[in-house]
DNA sequence: TACATTGTTTAGAACAAGCTAAACGATAAA
DNA sequence: TTTATCGTTTAGCTTGTTCTAAACAATGTA
């Protein structure tokens, strides 16, 4: 299939939120889905992203679920419709420090916690040297959770 | 192949680490690597990582010097021996803040300049609410960039 | 020079992610 | 109740990534 010649704004900008999403780990849809909504004067229906995106509606329900735990979009109801329709959030700057905190808080968290067990369960037979390198990663992981709640602050 | 009963310290942290650069979508390798370098005294080779990780020399050869393109491990000569010798570069804080604005003065900045050309190629058939969209983007954009200056500041 | 030792590259196997199309299930309308 | 219209789930295909094993290249040594 080749490529349309004339692409509207809406999809190109979808495009290029995909390659974006890509870049950070997301996978394509989740971008392009976003993207057509962010520019959308009134909500979309699963029916019209799945058109507008050329992308099957199975594909389209996952992805805008998982955009809807985020809270990157939000289901919105029409009267007259039985389909669901939905509208993105914007504030992509809340969005985005939400999640960075969220995640790094979670692996943090995690690490830390595995280091402690790892200490335990090997305790008597930790070399010295390896021992005060371990701390010392425990000791960033502290200092970078604390970080994290100033993240964003010159945003 | 059963999993070993008893594990050392060095292999258990490696596999830790294996697990967390997943996490952060780089590959396991890289990670098990990095962390058996990172508790090591002293230097190791190729050979050395290969066995102790049980990983191919081939696999073992791309990864390090991934790792040495992001300056987080160094090659070191001992004398007396023709192989390559590494040790990690122990600054996690030092290397985790350049990594992270490395990468996202680079995607910002690509992102805006799709922007502008998107604005300019689609120009005149844009629609007001679409336009003034674009333009907020750029602006976080903008003030993001700036705003990784500041980043790891508190750390 | 011939040989041994080491790192790199390559071919392909194994695996994981993402997607489509179709089956399915639920719900509202007739 | 039956039918039509939706969203969700599933099975399987495609693609990209990661890894191993083996071939290869480079370099020092006898």
């Amino acid at each position: 299939m080749p490529a349309p010649l004339l692409v509207s704004l809406d999809a190109e900008f979808a495009r290029l939120a995909g390659e974006l999403a890509e870049s950070f780990s997301f996978n394509r849809s989740v971008g392009q889905i976003y993207g057509l909504l962010y520019l959308q004067e009134s909500p979309l229906s699963l029916e019209d992203i799945g058109q507008r995106l050329s992308m099957s509606k199975g594909n389209a329900s996952i992805n805008i679920r998982l955009l809807e735990s985020w809270g990157a979009v939000r289901p919105v109801s029409v009267v007259g419709s039985r389909k669901d329709f939905y509208e993105a959030n914007r504030d992509i700057k809340e969005l985005a420090l939400r999640r960075v905190r969220e995640g790094l808080t979670k692996r943090f968290d995690r690490a830390d916690e595995q280091l402690t067990r790892l200490l335990k369960n090997k305790n008597g037979s930790i070399p010295a040297g390896a021992a005060k390198r371990v701390h010392e990663l425990q000791s960033l992981l502290s200092k970078s959770r604390k970080a994290l709640g100033f993240v964003g602050k010159w945003l």
